[in-house]
RNA sequence: CGCGGAGUGGAGCAGCGGCAGCUCGUCGGGCUCAUAACCCGAAGGUCGUCGGUUCGAAUCCGACCUCCGCAACCA
C-alpha cells in the first residue's frame, strides 16, 4: 500500500463551472482517486475553491454583496454541485482560509529572506470611476498595431500582438465604460523567477514521465527563459502582504496575486483537512515529515500547466525548505461546445447544475470519460452524448444487469443457484475476462481516460456475448445444473462490473452492488476471472433494481438544444 | 517563419516501422431471457498534399496545406 496525494485545479469561485472544467480536472481526479482508494492505497484527494482577485470583487458587487459573503455562499454552492456529481474530495477548502493565509504569508518571507523577492516599481492603468487599478484584460481600446477597436490591454485578439495596456489608443475600462483613465507608479513585490531557472528545469528533468502536453508546455516557458513575475496587486480581496507577520510597509492597501496564493492552497487546503479531522496535513506535504514516499498526482487544464510547472515549483523550490513536489502531471485540452467554448460570461453551454437536471450524474461521467478531452480539443454533441448513454450505459450495461437478474427471479426464486460446476465456455470466459481485468487496471494505472472507458466496455460487452451462446433460457429446459451454472457466473459478472466500474459511474455501480449482495465500495478484483466469477454463494438473494439507465428520447434532444443550443 | 495541439472508412477515435483497428451509424442474418434490447456477419479507408529514407511508412525525415487553442499578469 502506498500513499497518494492527488489535486485537481481550483475551480474559481466566480458561479458554477461548466462541463469542460468538469472533464478538465475534477472527474478523471475523481476517477483516480477512486481507483486508487480501491486498490487499497491511502489516497488524499484534495480540492478547493480559489477565492480572490477582481472578478471575485466584481461578482460580488454585481451580486449586491461584500466578497466574504459572495464567496462564502458561491463555495457551498459548488461544493453542493460536486458532491452531487459524486466528486469524492476528501477535503474542498478555500483559498481565503487563514490557513492559506499565513502559509502564503511564510513563502513570501522565506523566498525575500533568500533573495528571491524584491520590491520594483511598475506603471499601471488607473481608473478614476471605478477607483481601482485595471488588470490588463480589463482595459479595451484600439490596438496600436493593427487599428482593431476591441483589443484588450494584454493581447489583440485581432492581429494576436502581445500588448502592453499603457500602448492602447483611446483606452476604456471594461468595468464602467469610462475613459477617465490615468498611468499611476506603484510598488509590487516581484518573485526573480530568473534566478530559479536552473533549479526549475533541472526539477522538471527529474519529472521525465509527465505526459507530452504537460511537458511541452513547460519546457516551453523554459526554452523562452523564465521572466520575473509580479506576486503583487492592488487589491483589497487576497491575502494581505506582510512581512515578518506585521504589515508591510507601503502595501497596506495591497495583496498577493491570485496565482500566488492558489497553488499554496493545495498545501494549505490539506492544514484545514488536518484541522477537521485530526489528520497530518505534513506527513503529506514534508518531506522531512513522512511525504517522502508520497506520490503526488495533478489533474488540470492546459491552460493552467505553466504555473504548476514553472510558478509553483519557484515558490516552492524557491523556498529552500523540503515541500514535497508534484510527481505526475495529467494536463487536459479543451472540451468545445458546437464550434466555439464554453462561455461563463456568456452563458453558452451546459454548467454542471444544468447538467444534473437533465440526466443523472452517472451518464455525464461516463460521457466525459468516454470522450474526454484528453489528447486534442474535443467538441460535445448531443448525439455522442445519447449514444455513450444509451448504447453504452441502457443497452449493454444496463439491459445485461436487468436481463440476468429478471431471469434468475423468474427462474431461481431470485437466489444465486447451486448445482453444475463451470464447463468450457465458463472457462473462455473467464481467460477473456482475466484480460480484460489487466487491461482495465493498466489503463485507470496509467491514468489512460479514454482507454479507462473503452476497456471497461469490452467487458460489459463479454456478459451479453457470453448469455447470447450459454442460452440459459434454453438450458433452463432441459438441464437444470447447467442454467444453474450460467445464471451463477452471470450474477458473478454483474458484481465484477460494480467493482471495476465504480471509479467512473460510483451511483450505478452501488445500485448493481447492493442488488447482488455485495458491499460498497468495492474492493478492487484480482486479474483471475475465475476466481472473481466464481465468489458469490449460492443460496444469496439477489434483486432487480430499477432500471438503471432510462434511454435519452428524440423529444428529450429536442428540448435541450432548444434550451441551451447546439444542433 | 509567435507558440502548442490536431489532420486515419459517413461520425468520433486508437495505432506511430512489418498484412489498417475500435465504438457509433448503414446493410444482411440469428436469438427471443432482457430497457423494441442482445449476438453474429458484411459493405465502407490509396491513413491532409508533395517529395525523401528503408527490403518495407499511417508510423521516420523535409517542404507545404487546412483546422483548433492561446498557455505567466484573464482563474
Amino acid at each position: 500500500m502506498s500513499r497518494i496525494l492527488i489535486t485537481s485545479a481550483l475551480p474559481y469561485i466566480n458561479g458554477v463551472k461548466h462541463l469542460g472544467n468538469l472533464a478538465g480536472s475534477m472527474l478523471p481526479a475523481d476517477v483516480y482517486a477512486r481507483f486508487q482508494r480501491a486498490r487499497g492505497h491511502e489516497v488524499l484527494y484534495i480540492c478547493a475553491t480559489d477565492e480572490h482577485g477582481t472578478p471575485a470583487e466584481l461578482a460580488a458587487a454585481a451580486a449586491g454583496r461584500d466578497v466574504f459573503t459572495y464567496c462564502q455562499e458561491q463555495h457551498q454552492i459548488q461544493h453542493d454541485v460536486g458532491r452531487a456529481f459524486g466528486l469524492s474530495w476528501d477535503w474542498f477548502g478555500r483559498s481565503s482560509s487563514p490557513q492559506n493565509a499565513r502559509l502564503t504569508q511564510h513563502f513570501a518571507d522565506v523566498l525575500e529572506d533568500r533573495g528571491l523577492i524584491e520590491e520594483r516599481t511598475d506603471r499601471l492603468v488607473y481608473s478614476l470611476e471605478d477607483k481601482r487599478f485595471l488588470p490588463d484584460r480589463y482595459i479595451e481600446g484600439i490596438c496600436p498595431v493593427c487599428g482593431y477597436g476591441k483589443a484588450r490591454g494584454d493581447q489583440c485578439d485581432n492581429c494576436n500582438s502581445l500588448l502592453d495596456p499603457i500602448d492602447l489608443i483611446e483606452p476604456y475600462s471594461v468595468i464602467s465604460g469610462s475613459r477617465n483613465l490615468e498611468v499611476r507608479e506603484t510598488r509590487h513585490l516581484y518573485l526573480l523567477q530568473s534566478k530559479l531557472q536552473g533549479s526549475i528545469r533541472e526539477w522538471l528533468d527529474s519529472r521525465a514521465a509527465f505526459p507530452g502536453l504537460a511537458r511541452s508546455i513547460a519546457l516551453k516557458h523554459l526554452d523562452e527563459g523564465l521572466i520575473d513575475r509580479g506576486i503583487t496587486r492592488d487589491l483589497a480581496w487576497g491575502v494581505p502582504v506582510t512581512r515578518g507577520g506585521q504589515p508591510r510597509t507601503g502595501f497596506e492597501a495591497k495583496v498577493f496575486y491570485v496565482w500566488f496564493d492558489a497553488p499554496i492552497e493545495y498545501i494549505a487546503a490539506t492544514e484545514e483537512w488536518a484541522d477537521d479531522t485530526g489528520g497530518n496535513w505534513r506527513s503529506w506535504w514534508r518531506t522531512d515529515a513522512g511525504a517522502a514516499d508520497v506520490r503526488y498526482v495533478e489533474f488540470m487544464g492546459k491552460d493552467n500547466v505553466a504555473f504548476h510547472t514553472v510558478s509553483f515549483p519557484a515558490t516552492i523550490l524557491g523556498s529552500g525548505e523540503p515541500w514535497k513536489t508534484v510527481d505526475l502531471l495529467k494536463a487536459f485540452n479543451w472540451l468545445n461546445w458546437y464550434g466555439g467554448k464554453f462561455s461563463t460570461s456568456e452563458g453558452r453551454g451546459v454548467f454542471m447544475d444544468d447538467a444534473l437536471e437533465i440526466l443523472p450524474p452517472d451518464c455525464w461521467r461516463w460521457y466525459l470519460t468516454a470522450n474526454s478531452p484528453e489528447h486534442s480539443d474535443s467538441a460535445f454533441t448531443w448525439d455522442q452524448l445519447v449514444s455513450a448513454v444509451n448504447r453504452d450505459l441502457a443497452d449493454v450495461l444496463g439491459n445485461f444487469v436487468n436481463r440476468i437478474l429478471k431471469f434468475c427471479e423468474a427462474r431461481f426464486g431470485g437466489v444465486i443457484p447451486a448445482g453444475g460446476e463451470p464447463g468450457p465456455l465458463e472457462e473462455s470466459l473467464f481467460a477473456e475476462v482475466s484480460a480484460r481485468i489487466a487491461d482495465i487496471t493498466e489503463q485507470f494505472e496509467a491514468i489512460e481516460v479514454r482507454k479507462s472507458a473503452q476497456a471497461l466496455r469490452a467487458l460489459w460487452v463479454l456478459g451479453n456475448e457470453y448469455l447470447q451462446e450459454a442460452a440459459p433460457w434454453t438450458a433452463i429446459r432441459t438441464e437444470p445444473d447447467r442454467a444453474a451454472v450460467i445464471v451463477r457466473t452471470a450474477i458473478n459478472l454483474v458484481a465484477l462490473y460494480a467493482r471495476v466500474s465504480a471509479p467512473v459511474i460510483p451511483f450505478t455501480a452501488e445500485a448493481m452492488a447492493l442488488a447482488v449482495g455485495e458491499d460498497y465500495p468495492p474492493s478492487w478484483p484480482s486479474a483471475d476471472g475465475g476466481a472473481e466469477l466464481t465468489r458469490l454463494p449460492a443460496g444469496r438473494a439477489v434483486t432487480v433494481p430499477a432500471v438503471l439507465f432510462r434511454k435519452i428520447e428524440e423529444a428529450d434532444v429536442a428540448a435541450w438544444s432548444t434550451r441551451f443550443g447546439g444542433e
